[in-house]
DNA sequence: TTATAATGTAATTCG
DNA sequence: CGAATTACATTATT
């Protein structure tokens, strides 16, 4: 069965004889493959990147016939057009995930902004609330109606303790771990340090690279604010 | 069963190269190997790669100096030493690359975490102040005290026109754009599909991979419920 | 056992 | 040099 081992071997020893650095083998190259650049071997010839890559968008895992039939139409051992394949589809992954990388920049982005937004809505909301209180007390203090009744349907009662926060004790100090981000800037360009396994930290002059030292992230994360509250009655699902 | 595998190319090319001692011994040497021949052909030694990870670790881009202290060391030929560190450098911009993803996923999913939460208080303040609003409404209406003053220093004045927002008005339609997303699940993992450059959509078969259509995104952006409203006094600086 | 997907690595070419 | 390629190797899986 397979008669492995292509004749690049041969030219590799040749190449190796003359002395050259590399102990790669292929440059060999049975067919066509004149490359309009250069005298370049190695590197297909743009139509036969073509024709892979045409394959590749319709098939990026293809039958071993098809690509025996491609190794046939493009003048390539079948064992190139697997590796080609290989490749392929490592390179697309890899794109991909800068692609995600940048998607998810921007989706992020969008959302620090819209938090802000709402920060500030909150805070103003927040003021409009404190204000009204303050102008509640006052109107009860001068009325003086009936001061003592626990019931909820009176004129001058208040309401507001049925199925939402004390406004005045629990709300002023809801954002704490809210504020950093939002000029994160994490450019995903010029990174180069702090190595594939081990974390590098100690010996890197300060050559920017590495973003996120993923310490100034993740301060934030329980705001969990209504949990210890006496809201039963799941307001949130009016919306 | 065939006998493949040629090395003869690593031998050939450090016969040729150098014979500098400490290199190769495992190209020749089935060292504790499962697979007995067959071994490296290319592939430095465990020896070679912890120097050149060392030296890398200190300078990911040294000296043509350092550069040819390190080929005489290992046995290797210069050119060998800056392609070495020439993958090195690209391997470990990739790496970062992942690792910034995973970063900025986790930061994400904890902003949309917290988007959320803040989102419900921000109701709860809506539904607060709605309540406080109504029940004012009512005490002025039965107290009918002057009803027709725009000082903001009486009593039972409304003081919140001052610099805020029309409560009733404009509070009631903030939320619209801001609902998707949180349940996003970019799994930056099985990927694969959408090549490179051309987008590929019609001729996938549903093989999971690309994750964000980048549409279901940035739906959101424009919340800028301030702007127009009469607040001209910065109250958010209190923060 | 073979085949192959997935991942990593050495070397080459081009800009 | 960096980026993209090509070929090969290794490991895990089936």
């Amino acid at each position: 069965m397979l008669a492995r081992r292509e004749q690049p071997q041969a030219a590799a020893m040749v190449k190796l004889e003359v002395g050259l650095p590399g102990f790669d083998l292929d440059m060999f190259n049975p067919v066509q493959n004149i490359r309009p650049s250069s005298k370049n071997k190695r590197r297909f010839s743009d139509e036969q990147i073509k024709s892979l890559e045409f394959m590749f968008e319709n098939d990026s895992r293809p039958e071993s016939q098809i690509k025996q039939q491609l190794a046939n139409e493009l003048g390539l051992q079948p064992r190139q057009i697997a590796i080609w394949f290989q490749n392929r589809r490592a390179r697309s992954k890899s794109k991909q995930i800068e692609r995600d990388y940048n998607i998810l920049k921007e989706n992020y982005d969008a959302l620090a902004s819209s938090y802000e937004s709402l920060k500030r809505e909150n805070q103003s909301l927040r003021i409009q609330l404190e204000k009204l209180k303050t102008q509640n007390e006052k109107e009860q203090g001068n009325k003086t109606c009936e001061s003592n009744r626990s019931g909820n349907s009176g004129d001058c009662e208040s309401q507001n303790t049925s199925d939402m926060l004390d406004t005045n004790e629990k709300i002023t100090f809801l954002f704490e771990g809210h504020d950093h981000m939002l000029s994160t800037e994490n450019k995903s360009k010029n990174v180069e340090n702090t190595d594939g396994d081990r974390v590098v930290l100690e010996m890197m002059e300060g050559t920017d690279g590495s973003l996120t030292s993923s310490e100034k992230w993740c301060s934030f994360e329980s705001n969990c604010f209504l949990d210890e509250s006496s809201c039963s009655s799941n307001w949130w699902e009016y919306w």
